[in-house]
DNA sequence: GCAATAGTGTCTCTAAGACAGTATCAC
DNA sequence: GTGATACTGTCTTAGAGACACTATTGC
C-alpha cells in the first residue's frame, strides 16, 4: 500500500488490416527511433494534450493511411500494461485498436519519414516486432475473426459499392477457410439490415454480372454468420 | 503535433457483479475522497509501483471481495480516457474491468472504512455515479450479456459445486428472459465441456434432487447459447 | 396418495450445408 | 455456340422451441 501511483505516458498503437491481393493485411512500420529502432512494429503515437485516446487513435490512423476515421471501423482492442513492455521512463502503456480499411489506393501514401507498408498478416506473425506487438497483432486478428461471426464489420474491409462475391472473400480471406457461394449468398441476403441493394450491377469481364450493394444500417448479424469449426491463420 | 505527450496516473475501476436473491448485483462503494466525496462509485484504485493494471485490478477485487483474483472470472472492458473524466491532474484514466462472482457469504466482509454494498443493476443504473461509471457500468453488464451466450462464463456466478437450476438462473436473471427447463437442460448437459457431473445430488426439500456439476474445462460454448430477440434490463 | 422439482421423449419449425440447376454476361 | 460467373431451388440434416410425459423426492 506504501508503493506510490505510478505516473505513465500512453499511446495508442493501431492494428490497421486489409484485403489485398487475397491476403489478410497488416500495416506495419519500421521504428525510426529508440527504442527498437529499425525493427517493425505497427503504428502508433502518443496521447497529446487534452485528447482522448480514441482521437489519438484516429489521429494516428489519419496519418497512416490517409483515410478520416469515421469512414474506418475503429475499435479497442485493450491495454498492454506489462511494466517491461517499453524500457522508456516514465512508462508507456498502451491502447490497441482494431482499424479495418477497404483496399486503399496506394500502399505508402501518407506515409512520411518512416517506411510503412502492407504485409500478409501470415508473413508478419513470423518476424518479431517491436514491444509487445505480436501479442498485439494476434489479439487484434482475433478479435476480427469473431467480430465477422456477430457484427456487420465485414463491409469495412469493402468499397463503398461491392458485390456479394467481394464481401464473401472477406470472410474466406480473413477466417481461412472456403465458404459455399449459393449459401452464403442468400444468408446475407436475407440478413435485414446488413446489406442494401443499389439496382446497379458490375460487370467483371468474365461471367454474369454481379449485383452492387452498400452496407445496410445494422450493426450486429442476426442471426449470426457462424464460423466453422475448422480453421488455418 | 507540438503538443507534448500527456502524463497520466491510471485506475482500474471494477464492475463486480453477482447474484442475490434473483437479481444481478453490483458491488458499489460510498467514496470517501474528492473528488466525489460521498456518491456511490465503482470500487477501483491506482496503478502502483511496477505492477501492471490486471495486477491492479486483481489486487482491489481481493480487497472488495475477499476473494482471490485467480478464482474469479476477470476481464477488461475498454479505456475511458475523456479528458474531463476526472478533474485531478495529473489526468486520471481508467481501464474497466468486469468481474463475476458466486454469491458471496457476507455482503461487505473485507471493506475497510469505506461502506461497500451489493445493488440490483437496475438499481444502480438510475443512480448517478461517480466520474463516467454509470456509462462503464452500462459497458459492463452489456459485455457480460454478451459472453454469456459465447463463454463459459456462467459458471462464475455459481458455486464450486451447481444445479442446472443455478445455472438457468444465471442466464434468466443476466438476460432478463424465461428459459424452457427441459430445452435449458438437454442444451447445456450436451455442451461439450461445460458441465462436469459430479455424480453427487442436492434436495432442496421440494421435490426431486438435483445432479450436482462443476464447471467443465471449456472456456467457449459451441453451439452458443443465443439469447432471444426480446430482452429486458 | 399429493405437491413439487428434475429430467426425458417427441414433435415442429427454422436455418445451415450440399449441390443440381438456371440466368446473364464476353467471346 | 462455349466458358465463366451470378443466382435460385430443393433436399437433407441439425438444432431450437413447445410441451407432454416420466422420475424421485417430502409430506
Amino acid at each position: 500500500m506504501s508503493r506510490p501511483r505510478t505516473t505513465v505516458t500512453l499511446t495508442a498503437d493501431l492494428v490497421i488490416v486489409t484485403i489485398r491481393a487475397g491476403h489478410l493485411c497488416v500495416l506495419l512500420v519500421e521504428r525510426g527511433n529508440e527504442p527498437f529502432a529499425g525493427q517493425p512494429a505497427l503504428p502508433g503515437g502518443f496521447l497529446r494534450g487534452r485528447e482522448d485516446l480514441n482521437e489519438t487513435a484516429a489521429r494516428e490512423l489519419a496519418e497512416e493511411t490517409g483515410l478520416a476515421a469515421e469512414s474506418l471501423y475503429l475499435q479497442q482492442v485493450g491495454v498492454y500494461s506489462a511494466p517491461d513492455r517499453d524500457p522508456r521512463t516514465p512508462r508507456v502503456i498502451t491502447c490497441a485498436y482494431l482499424a479495418i480499411a477497404p483496399n486503399l489506393p496506394s500502399p505508402e501514401a501518407g506515409s512520411d519519414a518512416h517506411a510503412a507498408s502492407w504485409l500478409p498478416v501470415a508473413d508478419a506473425r513470423r518476424l518479431t516486432l517491436a514491444f509487445d506487438h505480436d501479442q498485439i497483432l494476434a489479439d487484434a486478428v482475433e478479435l476480427a475473426r469473431d467480430q465477422l461471426q456477430f457484427r456487420t464489420v465485414a463491409t469495412a474491409f469493402c468499397p463503398r459499392d461491392f458485390t456479394i462475391a467481394e464481401l464473401r472473400e472477406v470472410y474466406e480471406v480473413v477466417w481461412g477457410v472456403k465458404l459455399d457461394k449459393p449459401n452464403f449468398h442468400r444468408k446475407v441476403t436475407d440478413s435485414t439490415g446488413f446489406l442494401v441493394p443499389t439496382g446497379r450491377k458490375r460487370s467483371t469481364g468474365n461471367g454474369r454480372p454481379a449485383a452492387l450493394y452498400r452496407a445496410g444500417p445494422a450493426s450486429t448479424l442476426a442471426p449470426p454468420m457462424m464460423r466453422p469449426p475448422g480453421f488455418a491463420l
